[in-house]
DNA sequence: CCACGTTCTGCACATGTGTGCAAGTAGCTT
DNA sequence: AAGCTACTTGCACACATGTGCAGAACGTGG
């Protein structure tokens, strides 16, 4: 009866339960009911059972569209870029909090298919990713980890809360190890960052960072009146925006910035930006970025342009507009 | 206002809303009364929608074990035989009708994770393979073919009803091109099947079963005292008997003969059955086994000496007499 | 234009599922 | 052994979903 020394007993009889029920759930299609008969136990016990078992990440349940319906425009956009595109519906009447909320959790279990053991993935941090982190479906991994791909330090904070929050979120989903970047977003001379960039400490993190099999991300706008998380909090001063103005900047990943035609050299601030240069982004097998609000439009013209996105994840209406061109 | 001329309006809108609904029922957890009210319908109309997206195969649905739930017992085996073991949970008090009957149905739903467009589908049919082919979860795919293993005619019957019930019933639920095999399950002479194995017509479906991708069958055994199809239905006769007993047969896989050990060269009845030689059924990529109930235990037991199975699903019970070995 | 059969819709009810709560249980401490 | 906390269980009820049925809408053919 004294088994609480292993870690087996307790806990792992719930999970295999779980399972059990969860089994004669979906695939059998008992009701609960009828397993409550089979587990010798309560209906309200299996509900409970079931329920751990969709929380825990034992079950997956995807919706997957025919090729075939597909619209041809939007085929036509997926073959120009690459890129795969999963439309989250929500209605015209939605505003922009719950048009964020929506398709940050639409994303939040379409993740799920594209992250697994053994895989490392970056992501970036704003309100898109924030979105995220609030809705990830758990799915139990084994030696993956999380890595954060720019600084998220300003002049107001050291915005170690916030980004460390999401960051712990995603880390806590998929039981990976979790890898911070304690850097600030942006550096107020490029030459500390070339320096920094030398420690040990931080190659260290961009090292991981090359070899992440997933970047997840959103897109930054500096044309938006309801922009991104970036260019609202104190991360950027008035002569930073005017610099981003004459570059032509349309929009940023992970606080790294490209102009309509998907270029970014040559964009003075890139060179002070923690975040990973576009180029080596580009290296990164899958590339997932989510999308919520019209507003964003021209930084995903301009992200599809510069080839950063392998899988794109937005909502109708957005996508509506994009179809337009 | 008038375009049924064309297959979309109909048919298509419906898919249309049943994905739609679907995803914002699965991937954002609204209730139906929320997204009748998005889509501007009643609930009921939401509840049959989903239906609808289930039954078409637009949502599936897995219940995925993680490794580390594997019993050691359990991974020896898989480790040993190169094989994925699918644990079907069945009450101990379960009848073998029941029981057949619920791997049928678990089998069904794994199917769907390994066949997909462009493939081919090799399946035998006996009573395990009945029960597997009355629970299919539809899903949609394109180029794809199931292919008969073997013949079903018999001196009684052409076998014609119950083999193509079977295969159609597969073909309809993944829209796939069915192809019949229209020869007895036995010849009485070895030499017939050689003669009509030349025929362009045999050989055309003799060649799709050679590039098959996914093998699907059961066992047969000639021990138990509940025998499979072919054991009962008048496919064999006396002297049939005597020889398989003679050759030390354990069991069949789409009438093809294997002795304890997997051999089954220098048996007498092979030369006479239509189905695929063992060493040609063992090149197939995937080649999956459903078995239930114990009186199949010996002929699971030659199976996986012969190396015939690389995914078996197979119930709790028969599975726990395996392990004892 | 009407009569007919078919399909679709929403209502009302039946069934199935989720959850607050109080009682019970197990492990641990004193 | 009693007392404590943390967790689990089943009940009763609240909520969510499935479905038979009657009427509406649609398409078809006379």
């Amino acid at each position: 009866m004294a088994t609480s020394i292993f870690e087996h007993p307790p806990a792992s009889e719930r999970v295999r339960d779980a399972l059990r029920a969860a089994h004669l759930y979906y695939m059998q299609d008992l009701t609960m009911e009828a397993i409550a008969a089979e587990l010798h136990t309560s209906r309200s016990s299996v509900s409970r059972l079931i329920s751990y078992a969709r929380e825990a990440g034992l079950v997956e349940i995807q919706v997957k569209t025919p090729a075939e319906r597909i619209s041809t425009a939007l085929q036509r956009i997926q073959d120009k870029h690459h890129v795969t595109v999963h439309v989250v519906p929500v209605p015209d009447s939605a505003n922009e909090i719950d048009r964020l909320e929506r398709v940050g959790m639409s994303a939040a279990r379409i993740l799920n298919q594209y992250f697994d053991s053994n895989m490392t993935m970056g992501i970036a941090w704003g309100s898109t990713m924030s979105a995220v982190s609030r809705h990830l479906q758990p799915k139990v991994t084994h030696n993956s980890q999380i890595v954060q791909l720019n600084g998220a330090a300003n002049t107001r904070t050291t915005g170690i809360v916030y980004a460390s929050e999401i960051m712990s979120r995603f880390g806590a989903a998929y039981g990976a190890y979790v890898q911070q970047f304690p850097v600030p977003a942006f550096f107020d001379d490029p030459a500390t960052k070339q320096v920094l960039w030398r420690e040990r400490s931080i190659r260290r993190v961009l090292d991981i960072q090359k070899r992440m099999d997933v970047a997840l991300f959103g897109l930054g706008t500096p044309l938006s009146e309801v922009p991104g998380h970036v260019y609202t909090s104190g991360y950027l001063d008035e002569s930073d925006f005017q610099s981003l103005t004459a570059s032509n900047v349309v929009g940023d990943v992970a606080t790294v910035f490209y102009r309509a035609d998907g270029s970014s050299s040559d964009v003075p601030m890139n060179l002070r930006s923690s975040g990973p240069p576009l180029e080596q982004l580009a290296r990164v097998s899958r590339r997932v970025c989510v999308v919520s609000g019209k507003s964003r439009m021209p930084a995903l013209r301009g992200a599809l342009a510069a080839k950063l996105i392998t899988d794109l994840i937005v909502d109708e209406a957005t996508l509506h507009g994009l179809l337009d061109d």
